[in-house]
DNA sequence: CGTTTCAATATGTATATACATAATCGTCAT
DNA sequence: ATGACGATTATGTATATACATATTGAAACG
């Protein structure tokens, strides 16, 4: 078996074959298509499947499992993980989840939504050159009575063309796209901030009340997708996230 | 060469080679011994040197360009990367590099050192079951003229005797701890306060101000080694996080 | 019937090898 | 000088192979 044995021989792009192997089961976990607690084809069956040797596909779980979304058994296979705490927290940011972690019960209500033309604050926050047109939406998060988070989020129309027909009463934005745009990338700033009138009239707390606030871009293959900005009462919430060094 | 002609011949423990490759030149990389731009040794030198073939050797570095350790250049060989942005804020965390990347000048001051037995709060913020001796230590960071963050910490003298020795006067814990003490663990917690009187006292704002607070727990080998908890005017300070999904 | 033993199996780690690719350096001709 | 070109070098990716190790499941045995 020579190296020009693709399954696509019509080149689009140098990708590793390792590369593909990973993103590939990536996608099927992330998706949902593979629930916690699936088993992964084997090795061996990968091997198969994807016509390369043993390492290959090895270094390409060995990742997986260092990165904590599937966890190997020897002499078992190998099992996609329930979701992990400080994956949630920065990577999905689920806010669903977080409340019924807390054993509150979630709603959620949606305030606001706009179809616009993206003017240049738009473009910035998206990062995007070129004009296009955008969706804006507010919305709350309750933990039982209490707003729990006040969601501010712009998607690119460009890059999400079904969101426009997509009204976000019964679904929140975030669920929404995860599962029908595979991120690539997001970069998250967090910081703290005084409760402006806005805010303070959505979340119930007085103006200049302490906040955090977490800004997260997400691109799916280098096109930004949205730009969402969850601000939470100081007191009802703590980021939580646990490394190891350097992933080693 | 067999796999029994390790270094060590009396067996401490199993640990592969792979990962004995990639601690050690992560702690050459993190305590400072490797500066930013040196050049690592060549696969085929670290393959002299620990007798093992160039595959064992390109895994482990591979991984740490994948962390953002290292960078990897072809016929040029591989260097220590800048401290990177998301690596830096949630790995290292050092006000210094921080405050010097904003361009402004960087100053220390130790505020307060108190030597005592770890009580009650003291024992659940370092995670520890059984009483010992801590260390308390109140710090402030300056970027330039301006207070930039406020830093209170936990020293577990149990898992660091040494630092019972020093004054902290000179050189702040974080980059002591470092390099001395290789954390095999952390955890951020990161939220939003208003300031309390102590708090706006030290930072120089307004009690009631909002604040970011970002709390590190760190542990080496199981052993909790020290509770650190940085205290931000809102306005100073942004956390950004970079990720890929699972490190694809 | 319970326990021990053993073979089968999937992953874990390492080897030697091969060829591709990118960058750099020296050489040579213009 | 300078630009083209090819050799060299270090990394990138993949292969086939080997043996270690943990775990499972079934057979053998008391």
């Amino acid at each position: 078996m020579s190296l020009v044995e693709t399954d696509d021989v019509e080149g689009s792009e140098p990708i590793s074959l390792h590369q593909r192997i990973l993103s590939d089961i990536r996608e099927k976990i992330l998706s949902g298509a593979w629930p916690p607690g699936h088993r992964i084809p084997f090795e061996h069956e990968l091997t198969d499947e994807y016509n390369c040797s043993r390492m290959t596909v090895n270094k390409a779980l060995s990742q997986l499992a260092k990165a904590g979304l599937i966890e190997r058994r020897r002499r078992s296979g190998s099992f996609v993980r329930q979701p992990q705490s400080q994956a949630a927290v920065l990577e999905l940011h689920d806010i669903r989840i977080e409340v019924e972690a807390l054993g509150l019960p979630y709603r959620y209500e949606r305030l606001e939504r706009v179809k616009r033309r993206g003017n240049a604050e738009d473009r910035t926050l998206l990062g995007l050159s070129a004009p296009g047109s955008v969706l804006w939406l507010e919305s709350l998060h309750f933990a039982g009575e209490r707003p729990f988070a006040f969601e501010q989020r712009l998607i690119n129309l460009s890059a999400v063309p079904e969101a426009a027909d997509e009204e976000f009463v019964e679904i929140a934005a975030g669920p929404w796209l995860i599962g029908r745009v595979p991120w690539s990338e997001a970069e998250h700033r967090i910081r703290a901030m005084a409760a402006d009138e806005n805010t303070a009239d959505a979340l119930d707390v007085d103006p200049g009340a302490p906040c955090l606030v977490v800004e997260r871009r997400t691109w799916s293959a280098e096109h930004p997708v949205t730009h969402v900005r969850f601000v939470y009462p100081a007191q009802s919430h703590t980021l939580v996230a646990r490394f190891t060094p350097s992933q080693g």
